[in-house]
DNA sequence: GGTATATAGTTAGCAAAGGTAATGACATAT
DNA sequence: ATATGTCATTACCTTTGCTAACTATATACC
């Protein structure tokens, strides 16, 4: 019964913009507290899960860079980076020509780590995704990349 | 340069149905850190105004409901609610039948407050809706209840 | 060349928001 | 009547973000 409600309340908001946002602002509050709930036990929070991947795609990053990229300020960076340090799953390194800058790189136990933490990483969402329909699972493909592009700058 | 790395990446995971889950999981921590951002200086934080916004659709209700429909566990509404209470926001009364419970209730206040700050607070999101193409907005539209779906139980 | 300004990373201190464990009051089952 | 269960709350801790201030280095300008 309360979910009927809800459910009536974002169908008949979507037709407008404004209600398109609306339903997706509660919708993306609530499914994120839903996954960060998942991470509870695991070894990696999810930001420092995101921005050790991150490190690992872009080798050699600088904090700066990283901070930007995670959307978070160079300080809350700085403490990502030094607590995936201390964990030995990226090094830092100085960067060959400017000396204030620091480079990051994933370490092998990193990438160890990231292979296995991706295997269960996703068990949640992916459960949930395969009770869905093909259809429905053919919208969030597209909707995405649009999500990420919204929280581009 | 860094996030023409990511767009490729995402797009490339996007097909199988693992790479789906990676990418919304990503997608969606990052919008949230986004949006969570925008609150800020607002007179509410995105869980009180959730909150708020259930009381005010489910008069009445429990804050052990309310604890579930948020996905919070119910020492964390106890707070939430109080903060609310000590606003003028809502209010809390003893449970009919079951002394045990209560009951909170929007007040005329927090309905007021309510519908000021429902037109500002997706101000963020509208605008960046509105630099996207109309099919983009059509995905997300589709997309919507989808999310809702998978943050419900 | 030397001084001023800007930039990268870090440190320090703070606040928000969540969690678990324990408690007290009441309800329910045996 | 007693034992167990449930609801809300309290106490305490952790995580994770922020801003402001500091240090070291780079760059611009005179």
């Amino acid at each position: 019964m309360l979910t009927n409600h809800l459910r009536k309340d974002l169908v008949a908001n979507l037709r407008s913009d404004a209600g398109l946002a609306s339903a997706l602002r509660v919708s993306l509050t609530r499914l994120n507290r839903r996954l960060r709930r998942q991470a509870v036990g695991h070894s990696l929070t999810p930001t420092q899960l995101a921005t050790l991947a991150a490190v690992e795609r872009h080798s050699g990053i600088t904090p700066g860079e990283l901070a930007e990229h995670e959307k978070v300020q160079p300080p809350s960076m700085t403490r990502v980076i030094a607590a995936l340090e201390e964990r030995g799953l990226v090094s830092r390194a100085p960067h060959p020509s400017d000396r204030r800058q620091v480079t990051v790189s994933v370490t092998d136990q990193g990438t160890r780590l990231l292979k296995e933490e991706r295997r269960r990483k996703e068990a949640w969402l992916a459960q949930r995704l395969k009770e869905l329909t093909p259809e429905e699972r053919a919208v969030l493909r597209q909707a995405a990349p649009i999500l990420e592009k919204l929280s581009r700058n």
